[in-house]
DNA sequence: CGTTATGTTGACCTCCTTCAAAGGCTGTGG
DNA sequence: CCACAGCCTTTGAAGGAGGTCAACATAACG
């Protein structure tokens, strides 16, 4: 369990000011001066591909914020399966329920190697009472918290295979060129969509022939937008 | 289309001093002197049942807040067809999007006849930005919406029909004795499940038929909780 | 270069959807 | 009060989509 490709690394203090995220956080509207009473607490990690982030259940004395990479927010069934609820990316925040007091609701795992800050529960409430620039980023996190969550229910796991499958490629991106877009394992497919590992990977096996997808080198290269959108209306 | 069992009629200015959900909703820490202040502009509604409150898309200059009854939110997909993806209750808010300025995300009927407070979005910002107390609670109604949602990605969209009914079941209550509990259309059913009418009308059936629950005059009576939730976990 | 995880494919069977028809409950008008 | 229309529910039969189990292939890794 303890191999070096499941770890959590500490990077350093972070330095919000020159982050080239800033816009996309919690603290955009800070000013330098505010933002240095809260550098302190405030601590930069890095998450390995595969690593967990935090446990479900665990306490949680901190929220985070994804500065680069993906992290999923999984919930284990009561028969063994697992169930991913959530994925962020940048700008994105996890463990907002340590704002209300309550035990991380998922376990958080990385899906590439990713950077997010760690931010102490009692900074995020004092800043949240004080700037009133940073409660609207709170509450605009929040919503899109549950427009994601809305967006699993209504895209990942309504209607066939095919559909969902697209609907999931539509929304991973991949626009044409190099961006490192993540091309999930098909077991992570399959618990993104409610399918089994098996139909996820016939399904773009399928994709693959039909040309709609191309995958060089187990990442994906290049999507056909179109034939995917209509796929996923069907 | 303008028939009187569709109609949200206005009932009067709400009088939160008085309202037996105080507990429940936004404003539960608030003296009698701030109350007073608010009151003006919150109206108190009846919405008929299958009546639509609110549309998806329109402009959201308020959020409502369930005092009795039961409301879905539903979304319309491409394909004609349409799935909810929330259940509210007493003391759950919908609406919430409007205090980051987006139209409402969600198209809300009642499934019964249910009465809410409409609270325009400048109060809600106002009382938020001055009641530490009401702060407090409107973060913990946005994270039960969060949770909600992930529950209906979990139980209700995950396994076969017979466990997503099962955790339908339990999640709509029907604690053995006559507190009004709903029991949903198959249609609804279906659209909750993401399942067809007709497969959830069998699972109900064969519910029926193994003694599973009882229903009386379209209503349902009782469950079997311990069966029930062994068919949960399948 | 063997070992192990991950992806692919096949065969089979179950579950769910689809299409169709019949049965029940409700309300309305004669 | 009864007849009839309309809606929802139930049930049937047939086909298809996805699950399951197993074998095999293909990378990834020490």
């Amino acid at each position: 369990m303890t191999t070096n490709c499941t770890s959590v690394k500490w990077v350093g203090h972070a330095k919000c000011r020159a982050c080239e995220v800033r816009n996309f956080v919690l603290f955009s509207g800070l000013s330098d001066r505010e933002l240095d009473a809260i550098l302190q607490p405030i601590d930069n990690l890095r998450v390995a591909q595969h690593a967990t982030l935090y446990d479900q259940g665990a306490e949680a004395p901190s929220l985070f914020t994804v500065r680069s990479g993906l992290l999923k927010l999984r919930v284990d069934l009561p028969n063994g399966g697992q169930r991913i609820v959530r994925l962020l990316r940048q700008g994105d925040v996890a463990g907002l329920e340590t704002l209300v007091d309550e035990p991380y609701h998922h376990t958080a795992v990385a899906l590439l190697d990713t950077d997010v800050c760690r931010i102490p529960r009692e900074v995020v409430l004092l800043l949240d009472k004080t700037s009133p620039s940073v409660h609207r980023a709170l509450l605009q996190r929040w919503q899109h918290l549950v427009d994601q969550a809305d967006h699993f229910i209504v895209a990942l796991s309504t209607g066939s295979a095919e559909a969902r499958m697209a609907r999931l490629l539509l929304t991973l991106g991949c626009h044409g060129s190099h961006p490192a877009t993540l091309f999930p394992s098909r077991e992570d497919m399959g618990a993104l969509l409610g399918i089994t590992t098996e139909t996820a990977s016939r399904v773009i096996a399928e994709f693959k022939r039909r040309g709609l997808i191309q995958i060089e080198k187990r990442e994906c290269v290049d999507y056909d937008h179109t034939g995917l959108s209509q796929l996923a209306e069907s």
